[in-house]
DNA sequence: GCTGGCACTGTGGCCGCCCGAGTGCCAAGA
DNA sequence: TCTTGGCACTCGGGCGGCCACAGTGCCAGC
């Protein structure tokens, strides 16, 4: 497939068929576009583009619609992602620089990309990879009773009521927080459970009960950190994109409700020299998203961005504002 | 409108509209049900409730559908709200139970909505009312930073940040801790920043521009717990709902991205001797939810669970589920 | 290899038709 | 006064036929 002019071809058909949503026609495109060919020689390369199965007649005599692999191909021959206007920039600049904390920023940020791209928009919240444990505070609750308190870089504070056997001394207990202290400070969350077993299993016996079961906290409350959540807004928009073709509401909605499914599709998509990553159609295996394309790329460290949205949507936009959107996470996360 | 037989009724025109999902008619009714009359009879009683604008019938002759106002009368009926089923019970008992933290718990209680009443559910987060301080950590980060740790009762930790002008020694930072712990500890949330206004005040010049700093800081965190938020579940039911009749999905996923008008909506509906409040078409002002219904009723000290449907709903199971999950919700948030 | 021309073919809209469900009304009976 | 069976009436929806249109495939000529 490398025939220029019929790459044109293909290009001018998933542009019109994006635009005007009905299948398009050799004297449509001949009308629209400047290819400086009659209607008979794009209907002669037209057949040829279905041969190759980029794109197909949903009926005898109407025009042709791109098929998944017509999409993948006009996707691959885009070069380089367009960046934003100037008004776009400054605008989510804007938005997100005034965020109040991480889930602030997290809400904005996926309102902002649903409304870019008019489509649902999916953010992942940040990994915890490269967080290390700004502080950890024990106090005592009385009982026997200890609220332990992460307090990761990143904000997302967790806390646990931990009960002892036997309660502590102050004294003991000011030991107790400066061993853990001194044991996790400034290290990666991912370290830290073992640190704390390193730590517990270093104490001496009168405190070791505790420090055991203080540490084991502690331990898990790191762990959960690296949770994977996700936020997602936008799902009003498929309403509209589902209104007029194929791609039924029902399973996307379903698909975008197990968060589960869509971090580990997020978390497969590599994306490419563009920055952005690209899934069409049954390229999300059989399944809800079989009908629906997802674009995706990465912020932060090794977390994900992206939207889903009909097959039949405006890769080129899509893809610069999610590519925006995510640099400017990076950004402001990074800072 | 108080003609038994005429209630009867329109009981069965709406069950068999809820259930079967087209208009009825005088026939099918006298054979689904045991009314005693013929069918001439039940013809004579439809126009008089039409008459009455309960029901309404969608062309000259076809069966008839419940108007919104024929709905209310339906739910104003219903005496009691019955209880579950013990297995569904047990099911929401053994699912609440082991919930982590506060979002688990938020989570899994909008999911088991959702599946219960296979309709959108929607879960506002606890209200801050009620909710004292466990405990406050001012933390020394050097260089004049000191974090501060808001730790409710209710788990939603906050943190913060403040920049001092002039670094504080270590003794004056104990000071200052036990000063302001001694301020706010078991206090309501919303008593924090008056309290710590007081402290600040009554705090001597050397420690003073800290205190009041630190307790400015606090009292954000205190004020900004309660916070309106709300979790949501099930947008994919409504795609089942929507498909057959009216009520287009559209306006309805955009009323429930707005989260804002959700959770005053929530806010504005007084439940009533039966535990729960409904909100039929139309009540609920013009605007995108005039084709659908809410049930909701309020949990804990002042917050709401409640879910969004069609109008075609079935009411007695509905309400019977939002109550039952919202008394779970209070036991288990008031332990 | 491109072009104009031509015959061909489904789709969708439109019309007319009929069937059936369900109504409203009426006169008779309890 | 209420109920009942009967009857005429009325739409809606499904079906078949028709036509126009858009768009194709193919062919012969340049």
């Amino acid at each position: 497939m490398n025939h220029p002019r019929r790459l044109q071809i293909l290009q001018a058909i998933v542009e019109d068929y994006v635009h005007f949503r009905e299948p398009v026609g050799s004297k449509a495109l001949v009308d629209r576009h400047r290819l400086g060919v009659s209607s008979a020689t794009v209907r002669n390369d037209m057949a040829a583009l279905e041969e190759e199965g980029l794109i197909t007649a949903p009926h005898t005599s109407s025009g042709r619609i791109p098929t998944d692999k017509g999409y993948r191909t006009f996707v691959d021959q885009i070069a380089a992602v367009k960046p934003l206007s100037g008004p776009e920039r400054r605008a989510i600049q804007r938005l997100l620089d005034d965020a109040a904390d991480i889930d602030d920023v997290m809400e904005r940020t996926v309102r902002l990309l649903a409304q870019l791209t008019q489509q649902v928009a999916v953010v992942q919240y940040p990994h915890a990879s490269g967080v290390t444990v700004r502080h950890v505070e024990v106090v005592d609750l009385g009982a026997g009773r200890v609220l332990v308190v992460l307090i990761p870089t990143n904000g997302r504070v967790a806390q646990r009521v931990v009960v002892l056997r036997t309660p502590l001394e102050e004294s003991q207990l000011l030991e107790l927080r400066a061993r853990v202290l001194a044991a996790v400070v400034g290290r990666s969350l991912t370290a830290v459970p073992d640190a704390l077993a390193v730590m517990a299993a270093g104490t001496a016996p009168p405190l070791q009960p505790a420090a055991a079961a203080v540490g084991e906290a502690v331990g898990a409350l790191a762990a959960g950190g690296a949770e994977h959540r996700m936020v997602m807004a936008g799902t009003a928009n498929l309403a509209r994109a589902t209104g007029d073709f194929h791609l039924s509401i029902g399973p996307v909605l379903e698909a975008l409700e197990e968060q589960v499914v869509m971090l580990r599709l997020l978390s497969e998509m590599e994306q490419d020299a563009r920055g952005v990553a690209v899934r069409i159609g049954t390229e999300n295996a059989e399944g809800p998203l079989s009908e629906a394309a997802v674009v995706a790329t990465g912020y932060g460290p090794q977390s994900k961005v992206g939207v889903v949205g009909p097959m039949r949507m405006d890769y080129p936009s899509t893809m610069a504002a999610v590519r925006a959107v995510a640099r400017y996470l990076s950004r402001i996360l990074g800072g």
